[in-house]
RNA sequence: GCGAACGUAGCUCAGUUGGUUAGAGCGCGGGCUUGUGGUGCCCGAUGUCGAGGGUUCGAAUCCCUUCGUUCGCCCCA
């Protein structure tokens, strides 16, 4: 029986890796640059935590959660997402005494989705948040942290950047009748799809990709004129300072996320190169939210991007390979090699050893992974109580001591 | 969850209207070279043709089921 990964699900190995550990060192680089705190919370919660945040009639809740009965009949649910669990550990451990708090984490979430390319049932995502501002600086701020940690990860990539208000709480509620109104009256020339929204997710029909609803899009009731005015002044705000600052975006009216905790601010940074799955960070601003779940009645803001997505945009990366193979040529001098090898390696020097006693297979083994030298024992070094250095790239070798070897590789 | 395409060697793929022992390149193993890699030449092994069932004298090829991948929808990171 061949084992393979369960749908939906996959292995990291090779360039994956050293990709996923690439991304994360430069996330845990502007982590401290703009002063953020790593949070690690548990993959699996109470199920409870998931459903109201985001939305009893929302995807994820009504078709895409992993949720399963312990055997003590509570019913747990595999992380779908990552700020709800960020902000009840915020919130369960005290931290949010001292505000604004700021809050990153990285690591796997889930959704029984189908799965596509960029789209994976175990998926990895990293997190930003920032609680307890009304400030739109701390919306600026994320922005242009995802901005520049793209243009440093991907600096070939074509990414553009849609933002959208969805006002405040009233905003949203009346531009929902009012668009719900709307679509009843043009129920008929809805798609199927679309007209089972009407009642539920008005608002959703708005980034419909069917050209017919596209068109009835046109003349629906616009957002905009849902806001307060202190909405309104935001919203300009924040695109002045973008602009001010020469970020890159366009204003797209239709964007409005999934997730029902969204209000005001909210964002996507997209690329083109990746087919249908081509948000690679969303993110927005959900100012109930901390209260909802039981905590202090403050607001938020932050954004998750897709670790898989971004891996998928990114060149290889040659491995620095600094190993230096040790080739120790008749078993019969293995303690000799060995002894050298350890003392090597007190001194920091890497060195890999293929076990194999064959010169030939093992030069071959060092050149196939790009070692730049090799250390070689036999029957004459080890009578003079020394080594061959053979540097692979220039052909040349040399008899050593160890401490000159030492030296040279320092 | 809906619609469609695809699944052959480790990888990328060929395989005619159903026909005998299923092929190529790359990679892998061995040799030319018993203390010297990368280039070259020679030799070799690649395999549950995704899985299960059916039609047929005969199936990689046709049909059904199933699993998986990909594309679109939906949704989102």
């Amino acid at each position: 029986m061949k084992i393979t990964p369960v749908r939906g699900t996959h292995d990291f190995f090779g360039q994956q890796v050293i990709k996923y550990r690439t991304i994360q060192d430069l996330i845990s680089h502007y982590s401290v640059i703009y002063n953020f705190e790593e949070i690690i919370t548990p993959i699996f919660e109470s199920t409870e935590l998931f459903k109201k945040p985001l939305g009893e009639n929302s995807d994820v809740v009504l078709k895409e959660m992993y949720t399963f009965k312990d055997k003590n009949e509570d019913f747990l649910t595999l992380r779908p997402e990552y700020t709800t669990p960020m902000i009840r550990s915020a919130i369960s451990n005290n931290l949010l005494e001292k505000l604004p708090k700021k809050l990153y984490g990285i690591g796997p979430m889930f959704r029984r989705e189908r799965p596509q390319k960029g789209r994976y049932r175990q998926f990895n995502q990293i997190n930003f948040e920032i609680l307890g501002t009304h400030d739109i600086s701390a919306d600026i701020d994320l922005i242009i942290l995802a901005n520049n940690f793209l243009k440093n990860l991907l600096p070939e990539k074509k990414i553009n950047l849609f933002i959208n208000s969805l006002g405040d709480k009233n905003t949203i509620t009346n531009f929902s009748i009012a668009l719900g109104n709307y679509f009843k009256q043009n129920k008929k020339k809805l798609t199927e799809e679309s007209q089972s929204k009407i009642v539920l997710n008005p608002i959703r029909i708005l980034d419909s990709k069917d050209p017919t609803d596209i068109e009835i899009n046109l003349n629906a009731p616009q957002i905009s004129d849902f806001y307060s005015n202190e909405a309104k002044e935001k919203f300009s705000n924040i695109q002045k300072i973008l602009k001010d600052m020469s970020v890159d975006f366009s204003i797209n009216m239709n964007l409005v996320r999934g997730l029902d905790y969204y209000c005001h601010t909210v964002f996507e940074f997209k690329t083109s190169d990746l087919g249908s799955q081509d948000t690679l960070i969303g993110g927005g601003r959900y100012d109930g939210l901390t209260k909802l779940l039981g905590g202090p009645d403050i607001p938020g803001v932050g954004w998750a991007g897709g670790i898989e997505r971004l891996i998928m945009l990114m060149d290889d990366i040659k491995p620095l390979q600094k190993n230096i193979h040790l080739i120790i040529i008749n078993e019969s001098f293995k303690e000799y090699g060995l002894k050298v090898a350890n003392q090597l390696r007190q001194k920091n020097i890497s060195i890999h050893f293929d076990y194999k006693y064959n010169l030939k297979k093992s030069l071959s083994h060092a050149n196939q992974l790009g070692a730049r030298f090799a250390i070689i024992i036999g029957e004459e070094e080890v009578e003079k109580n020394l080594c061959t250095l053979k540097d692979l790239n220039k052909n040349i070798q040399e008899k050593k001591t160890i401490e000159n070897i030492i030296k040279d590789l320092s």
